[in-house]
DNA sequence: ACCAAAACCTGATAATTGTCATATTCTACA
DNA sequence: TGTAGAATATGACAATTATCAGGTTTTGGT
């Protein structure tokens, strides 16, 4: 972990898309102070399944999956989270260790903040809290969506529903292809499938022309006809 | 909806069970002059996905279940809700219409709370707060471990987790059989499979002595073996 | 206690998805 | 830039799950 100093919360812009844009000046001097900066490189882990927390993870760059793995060894992708995302809370909160394993898909830049700076925060702050507790409600929404989805859709739409959210969340790169480039093996855990449907499914979207691919990138031709697969 | 005020939340026990536990007396007090009581007869429903809500139900008795409809008007039952919950919450919280619809699968007495008095209490008791985004986060852990069965586990490994957990909720009958019967339709509506699946894995079991049925409902004979589905 | 409606159950069959085996293409790095 | 290992791709087949169609049993209201 390295722990140079050098960007300071105070000048940061990520935290505009995230809960702790709601804190004053003050606050986030205090936060700056006793926070630490790493990296963490393309396909290590951040944090892991089982292990304590003592902090919270500031995303200023780079996305990351969100795992968790049966008894079996099988991982389930839970989410892609983009940059932005503030990972750790709900283990913190609930005074646990760590429900998932946080690992990078892309060379990430990451602040450590300790528990005490933010357990000051919400016993302080209303309006920090309020929002922590709104984006908690947001993400109990979207795993509820994902659950009646893993319940109803066929692999297909649950594909296909991924692939819009990959775009969605990571944009495009100057060829159109999705930014954000993953395994299919992951894309498999993410949609719940094997590995092979996974591609088999992909090859299936391609010989439609919904979607292209060049090697592992994805690039989607026609997002009303893969909305409605 | 009946409004007539009987009970006091100062008097009431099923607090104990959720987070207005950490309100003070006074707190109560205020919350039993501005709450009403209503029973919902099983079957109807408390409230419906896309209404608007304006505060949150504290359940003294009756479980319901929690249902999200997809496009085709089929629905999926998200969670069955046992008394001593507080739901909508999360619509609140976000000032969002309800996402979910909420029915009786039993009777069910109700107290309604004006979200004026929540939102009152959210401000000012920092104890308060905080249970409330312990609930969010043990609800956010159960809804992600949901999702990744329904990414994993067959259908009997589903069915077999969901009735263990009605049997942990609802407690047995004198008899031995789940207290909390649901028709199959709503069994496999959780489990997210087709009644007819659903009803098959049953009879499954039923031959393999691991649980037994009466009509509808169902008693567990081998809590072990159903665990290891 | 009767009766209609609802819920439950089973069989036959089709569709979807998983598994295993094997070939091809891509990627990282010496 | 050559190459090993990883990732992608496809075929053949098996297992799981859904659908449709038809029964039987249960339930709730008179």
């Amino acid at each position: 972990m390295a722990t140079a100093h050098k960007s300071r919360c105070e000048n940061c812009i990520i935290r505009q898309l995230n809960e702790l844009k709601t804190l004053s000046k003050e606050e986030l001097k205090s936060i700056s102070d006793s926070k630490s900066e790493l990296r963490v490189p393309k396909g290590e882990s951040l944090f892991e399944e089982g292990k304590k927390l003592n902090g919270v993870f500031c995303v200023r760059s780079g996305s990351s999956k969100l795992s968790k793995m049966n008894e079996n060894g099988k991982q389930h992708i839970v989410k892609i989270a983009p940059k932005g995302e503030v990972l750790g809370k709900r283990s913190l909160l609930s005074q646990e260790n760590a429900q998932l394993s946080a690992y990078a898909l892309e060379d990430m830049e990451v602040c450590f903040i300790p528990k005490v700076e933010i357990n000051q925060h919400i016993e302080n702050n209303l309006q920090f809290t309020q929002e922590l507790l709104k984006k908690f409600a947001q993400d109990l929404k979207e795993s509820q969506e994902k659950q009646t989805a893993f319940a109803q859709q066929t692999v297909v739409q649950r594909l296909a529903a991924t692939l819009l959210y990959l775009q969605e969340e990571s944009g495009i790169d100057k060829e159109g292809y999705i930014s954000l480039s993953i395994t299919r093996e992951d894309l498999a855990s993410v949609i719940g499938t094997a590995t092979e449907s996974c591609i088999r499914l992909i090859s299936q979207l391609k010989k439609k022309n919904i979607i292209t691919t060049q090697a592992k990138r994805i690039k989607i031709l026609n997002q009303e006809m893969l909305k409605n697969q």
